[in-house]
DNA sequence: TAGATTGTTAATCGATTAACAATC
DNA sequence: TAGATTGTTAATCGATTAACAATC
């Protein structure tokens, strides 16, 4: 079964937003050589409720047996599959700072399966500078090589590092090149076509953070109403 | 007006979650010296749909103005209120590895409202030793410390930067000592009375790419599904 | 006043979850 | 078979959003 399977469309937003959870506590399970789980010890894992939890892997198709559970190995090829992870990905990075440099440095890149194929950056003292990239050496290519280089390097993912105010000018030289999805890491909103994807991600830890108090304030709220 | 004002009550999750959004678009305005902005500019600036922005900011209290729009200044100090940025937070790291010390290094804590008050490790080689903390320098205690450290040093927030085995142990300190909200940095899940505001923070680059995929191929769904 | 924009209603949509028949 | 657990239904809950009266 490849990712491409067609059994993968329409997945809610919330349930994939939880799989990479559940994934998690499976490999967790799978070291213990726990061979099978069932939604209620599952959801114990990972603090979802157990009709949530079968809900959410009935998505994926039928793999669990009624009355002795799901197989945990079965279930980790199953959501690797759906999220991706089995196929290979072939990624540009564009903007080699700070944050650029640290995901081409980044183990978990290779360790998963997204390979780097080309790296951009638009200030001419970086364009041209050989850049280590696991075994290989890439070397810094101009921002206006991206829009060709996504045909003629079979690029997947387009991946921004840069500041937010070139954000959008990179993003734009993305699309025009054919690029499937983008992986936005500036703190800015981009415009893209409806059948690009577009992923945002953010590392900020305030942002993380922010919304902390008015989060515990809710909690104490039901807390005491659960009291009365 | 103090963030314990209880004009705040029940502010739904989504709207929680969009108000750190709203507060960047929002600093950026300001910098550009803009005063006034509308949901329709907001909504523009941030990705969000415009009733959606009007309803969201109307649980901050009403601070729009018909006809004309937001005040950029009182929106930004209403959000940071209620993000309770504009008051000072006592926190205690535990586990003083890489993430633990990266977090004391990190500039954004003491910019923001939050004061590292205590650093606990279990490990005997690590208490003990002086660590910088901005201009000063703590002491990094035994993790024994903490359920009396929550009174005696009046701390609000519990950080756990230990590793997935222990996180447990150290939350249950922190409960015991009476604290207010956790903020989990270890990839598990924690189990903490009700009344403790329980935050988990993923870091991890994977996590946060995990899901690609398939919300790409929603994308195409419904890209296809509109030219139906 | 006329134009603009808020604040709120109400309809709709999607997500959650208890309950239970199906079935291993 | 008896016990256990899935897969799915249906009721409920919360979030989204178009529409528009209120009002600056």
């Amino acid at each position: 079964m490849t990712a491409s399977n067609s059994e993968y469309r329409h997945i809610p937003e919330a349930t994939v937003s939880r799989l990479p959870v559940y994934l998690r506590s499976l490999l967790d399970l799978s070291e213990q050589d726990v061979t099978t789980v069932s939604s209620e010890n599952l959801a114990a894992e990972t603090g979802v409720n157990a009709a949530k939890v079968r809900k959410d892997l009935s998505y994926l198709g039928t793999y669990g047996t009624r009355g002795v559970g799901y197989g945990v190995g079965e279930l980790v090829d199953q959501i690797r599959d759906c999220l991706g992870l089995n196929r290979n990905w072939r990624v540009g990075i564009a903007g080699i700072g700070n944050l650029g440099r640290a995901l081409v440095n980044y183990k978990g890149f290779s360790e998963r399966k997204l390979t780097i194929c080309a790296l951009y950056d638009s200030d001419p003292e970086k364009v041209g500078r050989p850049i280590k990239v696991g075994d290989d050496v890439l070397t810094i290519q101009d921002v206006e090589s991206i829009r060709g280089d996504v045909g003629a390097l079979d690029l997947d993912i387009g991946i921004i590092t840069t500041p937010s105010s070139v954000a959008q000018d990179v993003a734009d030289r993305y699309v025009a090149g054919g690029i499937q999805g983008i992986l936005n890491f500036a703190p800015t909103v981009l415009r893209v076509p409806e059948d690009v994807m577009l992923r945002k991600v953010d590392l900020s830890i305030e942002l993380q953070i922010l919304g902390f108090y008015v989060g515990r304030r809710d909690a104490l709220d039901r807390a005491v109403e659960a009291a009365d």
